[in-house]
RNA sequence: GCGGAUGUGGCGUAAUUGGUAGCCGCGCCAGACUUAGGAUCUGGUGUCGUGAGACGUGGGGGUUCGAGUCCCUUCAUCCGCACCA
């Protein structure tokens, strides 16, 4: 073999490993690059073809900026803390960090082969106590934190107490939990349970009575992002709602900047679009309601002040406190079955049965502040409890949803918007509400007349000059549940004292992750923590039982890979102020509201707090398609084991049954190692088209339960990583979805061997020519690296594997082997296959890695031409070309045209109407 | 229902951003060499047509000398959100 890619690319990772090529550290004389491939989390079932997709795309990126004179940072670790290693451990004993330990060495087997230029160094995993101090230690800063919406920053919670000393809390203006207004001298006399009990809601980091996602299938809570359709996204298992007290971080406080700051990432628009929806940011206003024949009062929160007019009954939550002292005797019974009718169902029941009008009267009436009508006031589990006030004022007239409801109980409709130019109509002869963005108010004396915005901006007025509420900007975003029924996660470094929590000494971080005699919960139902020994301080205070859930790990990792060997801090001010955030982040878009929203609060709090320079962790961020799996089948008549040809199976009735794909080529199936795939095979027969058993396919999602999924060891072992890497890329657009086939890395293959040549000769002996290289040769390679530096500027790698294609095309035409064109040429490639470039570098006689040659330089010099080639169209129709001086007057070019014979026959003897110049591009003539 | 993305040969894709549609590769066809091989090399390969030529970028319409690219409309597939007041 000419090419013996085995023995290059071992020899090489070797050497780079021993030299510690890629090692970089803090160098002011050199600007800093950071790029970020996203944490993962190590599987069992080990990297397929898929996963290394934007880790060679991070890899090119990261060889490139370094060749061009970057400082790149370009780590790796492992996400490892998790729920999967935990569910093996209840299943066979063995412990999670046993099997954590397992795929992750797997993992780093895995990647080692593929050449990527990490740091090794520094490397870390987030289960280890050295890291896990530091999330540990976040965690700490944020319960001793606070918001303060005036600073609009996070303060520390002894300025809110010297505060509450001074003046109670009359005038502090905190994100936080409802707490009662109190005067200094409440404060002073209140215990210290009531005093902690009031700081907790002030907190960052708090704890509290919330309506969580139960997995009882995990024995745990999720957050928001981990459930979908009611099903956890881990696993599959249904969640319900239940209340119960637990750790929350008031990432809520940071909607707006994180909804303002996303201005300046680049980020795709779907993905900031995905966020934005997922903060969820509503104008409106908060009105109280007066209840009928009572003191009491309902707070609804609207965006449609305008239309309060038409509020002809108010709806609140089911779940709402407020319900019990509104229901009458007489509606109790009915009251209290809805209420237990709607806590049964699921979430998944709710979500089916969304357009099902449920809904109870409680008895009780409410005043309308503006029409001073009596509306009564029902519940229903379209109003949820979560958002807003979990209570509203109901407009059947302009609100679709009201609209139903009052229509299946029988409720009054009063019209408060006209379309523009239209007239009232009766809205008992309406089939929908009429959702009025615009229009023209009228029933509503104060804003008659008025069109709908001004209307809801006088109308604010009026609520809040009259102190019936005030406008009120809402979010849907709710603060993150962080509390875990589980084992496997971060310890809080928390203890209960008379049932209030305190952050243990920060000198006493780690608190490790206690050993138990299984990975269950304790009969009493606490969390394994329960099972724990000695799970107490030196005074004998329990610590929390719960654990941290998998995004505390992955929130702040990107800044400790700057100073992951740091005892002293989660990173040092010199190299946070020199790495500064992320340049570059590189990953999937199943995060884009997890993982990148809590990373988000997270550093904004840091910031916040002086820890890190900069506001915002990612600066650009590239969403990688997924790679599918392109699945095989054979055809088996039903009732037989028989199997049947792809193009003959329509004679037949057939059963198409999955085939490994690694037995299959070309859709052509081994039919040998198909016997001896399964025992059920091994006598099969078949029915051939021309000698051969073709298999059907289709594109699919790659899994082992389709028999798709392709090991990138075996693409490795049977081609070389240089090869993999340059045809996951030629594969397509990096950010698109496109299927997997091995069957088209022959092509990649062979271009190798082809690139190799140019440097050999036929004994496959290094050789290359000093002489000077033609004005060809030389257009050739600068053509290609311009071509080369402008697409890995987009990010358009697959186009850059093609134009390496067209150059190695070219050159092997020109029997070119000159040291002037070749040696660039290897500088060029070795971003994308580091292995043959190192060996090539070092034939051509350096000493030092191609990782640290410089990036070639374009010269448009050798570019110029003299002539191009003209397309001559007739009405748009290009009938032939011509080759004419570049940069001549458009009349020369006429003449030209003209007078070829070539027009004179497309012209038939006829006058051109037109003739458009387009100068160095197209003529076309109009007939 | 709302929001986003995508649609080009048998397949993955390309197109200087309004200027020769199909670059590069797979596959396929033909040929050369050969120890007959799933190696290598050469040529061909959008569709229809013997041909000149006609047609052709999901469908329909429009703007333009000229549209894969811009506008309107429609269809299909994928993804995200889904009682958010």
């Amino acid at each position: 073999m000419d090419y013996n890619f085995k023995e290059i690319e071992s020899k090489w990772q070797e050497y780079w490993k021993n030299n510690k090529t890629y090692k970089v550290d803090i160098d002011p004389s050199r600007p800093k690059f950071y790029v970020l491939d996203m944490f993962p989390y190590p599987s069992g079932a080990g990297l397929h073809v898929g996963h290394p997709l934007g880790y060679i795309a991070s890899d090119i990126y990261s060889r490139f900026k370094r060749l061009q004179g970057f400082n790149v940072l370009h780590p790796m670790g492992y996400d490892a803390f998790g729920l999967p290693a935990e569910q093996y451990a209840i299943q066979t004993g063995q412990h999670p960090a046993i099997t954590t330990d397992i795929n992750i060495k797997r993992y780093r087997e895995q990647l080692d082969k593929i050449g990527f230029s990490y740091d090794w160094d520094r490397e870390f995993r987030t289960c280890d106590p050295s890291y896990y101090k530091w999330t540990q230690w976040a965690f700490i800063q944020m319960f001793k934190h606070w918001y303060n919406n005036q600073a609009q920053k996070a303060e520390p919670i002894e300025k809110l107490i010297a505060e509450f000393d001074k003046n109670g809390n009359s005038k502090v203006d905190a994100v936080c939990s409802e707490v009662k207004a109190f005067t200094a001298e409440d404060w002073k006399s209140m215990t210290e349970v009531e005093q902690q009990e009031v700081l907790l809601a002030y907190r960052l980091a708090y704890l509290a009575d919330v309506m969580v996602n139960w997995c009882p299938a995990l024995g745990t809570v999720l957050a928001n992002d981990e459930v979908k359709e009611g099903f956890s996204v881990r696993g599959g298992h249904p969640v319900e709602q239940r209340k119960m007290r637990q750790w929350c971080l008031r990432i809520s406080a940071y909607a707006e900047r994180l909804l303002n700051d996303m201005e300046t990432l680049e980020w795709t628009d779907s993905l900031k679009e995905i966020q934005r929806n997922w903060i969820g940011r509503s104008e409106g206003a908060e009105v109280y309601f007066k209840i009928d024949g009572s003191d009491m009062k309902i707070l609804i929160f609207t965006t449609r002040p305008d239309t309060i007019y038409g509020a002809t009954f108010m709806v609140l939550a089911p779940e709402s406190e407020l319900v019990d002292e509104l229901t009458t005797p007489e509606y109790a019974e009915k009251v209290s079955a809805y209420r237990d009718e709607v806590k049964r169902k699921t979430e998944r029941e709710r979500m089916a049965e969304a357009k099902k009008v449920t809904g109870q009267f409680t008895g009780s009436y409410a005043i309308n502040p503006f029409t001073n009508e009596r509306i009564p006031i029902w519940i229903s589990e379209y109003v949820l409890a979560g958002y807003g006030t979990g209570a509203i004022m109901a407009v059947p007239a302009h609100d679709s949803r009201d609209f139903v409801f009052a229509r299946t109980f029988n409720l009054p409709i009063i019209q408060t918007v006209i379309r523009p130019g239209e007239q009232a109509t009766d809205p008992n002869s309406w089939s929908e509400s009429y959702d009025s963005k615009e229009g023209v108010v009228i029933n509503s004396t104060l804003i008659n007349g008025l069109d709908v915005k001004q209307a809801i901006s006088k109308i604010n007025e009026v609520i809040e000059s009259r102190g019936l509420g005030k406008r009120k900007i809402n979010y849907r975003l709710r603060d993150a549940i962080f509390s875990r029924q589980r084992y496997w996660g971060e310890p809080f470094p928390v203890y209960y004292k008379d049932g209030m929590p305190y952050a243990i000494d920060e000198s006493k971080l780690p608190l490790e992750l206690p050993e138990v005699d299984a990975f269950l919960p304790t009969e009493k139902g606490e969390p394994p923590l329960g099972r724990a020994k000695n799970w107490k301080n030196a005074d004998g205070y329990g610590y929390e039982l719960s654990t941290m859930p998998g995004f505390a790990g992955s929130s702040a990792y990107y800044l400790r890979y700057m100073d992951p060997h740091n005892n002293n801090g989660l990173v040092s001010k010199e190299a946070n102020n020199y790495w500064e955030n992320v340049d570059l982040y590189i990953g999937g878009t199943e995060h884009a509201v997890g993982h990148l929203i809590y990373s988000r609060f997270w550093n904004k709090f840091l910031f916040d707090l002086g820890h890190v320079c900069k506001n915002e962790p990612f600066k650009k961020l590239i969403n990688q398609g997924m790679i599918q799996g392109r699945s095989n089948f054979v055809y088996r008549i039903k009732n037989t084991n028989s199997y049947v040809s792809l193009n003959l199976k329509d004679k037949h009735d057939v059963t198409p049954i999955h085939v490994d794909v690694n037995i299959v080529s070309n859709d052509i199936l081994d039919i040998d190692a198909f016997r001896k795939w399964r025992p059920e095979f091994s006598d099969a027969e078949f029915i051939l088209e021309d000698g051969k058993y073709i298999c059907g396919w289709a594109v699919e999602k790659m899994s082992k339960s389709m028999w798709n999924v392709v090991n990138p060891d075996v693409i490795v072992d049977k081609y070389g990583a240089d090869t993999l890497r340059m045809y996951e890329m030629f594969l397509g657009p990096l950010e698109q979805s496109k299927p997997w086939d091995t069957n088209g890395i022959d092509g990649v293959h062979k271009f190798f061997r082809r690139f190799w040549r140019l440097y050999h000769n036929a004994n496959n002996q290094i050789e290359v020519s000093d002489a000077e290289p033609t004005a060809q040769e030389l257009k050739v390679l600068h053509k290609t690296i311009k071509k080369i530096t402008e697409d890995i500027e987009k990010f358009s790698f697959n186009t850059g594997v093609s134009a390496f294609m067209i150059c190695v095309n070219e050159l092997t035409e020109l029997k070119c082997n000159k040291r002037a064109i070749l040696e660039p040429l290897c500088a060029l490639i070795a971003s994308y296959a580091p292995h043959i470039a190192e060996e090539l570098w070092h034939l051509l006689g350096h000493n030092n890695s191609v990782c640290d040659a410089k990036w070639p330089k374009h010269d448009e010099m050798y570019l110029q031409e003299s002539t191009y080639t003209c397309p001559v169209s007739f009405n748009g129709k290009t009938r032939f070309t011509l080759e004419i001086p570049l940069n001549i007057p458009q009349a020369e070019v006429e003449k030209i045209v003209l007078t070829d014979a070539n027009t004179q026959k497309f012209l038939e003897g006829k006058q051109p109407k037109k003739i458009i110049i387009v100068p160095n591009k197209i003529v076309n003539i109009v007939l």
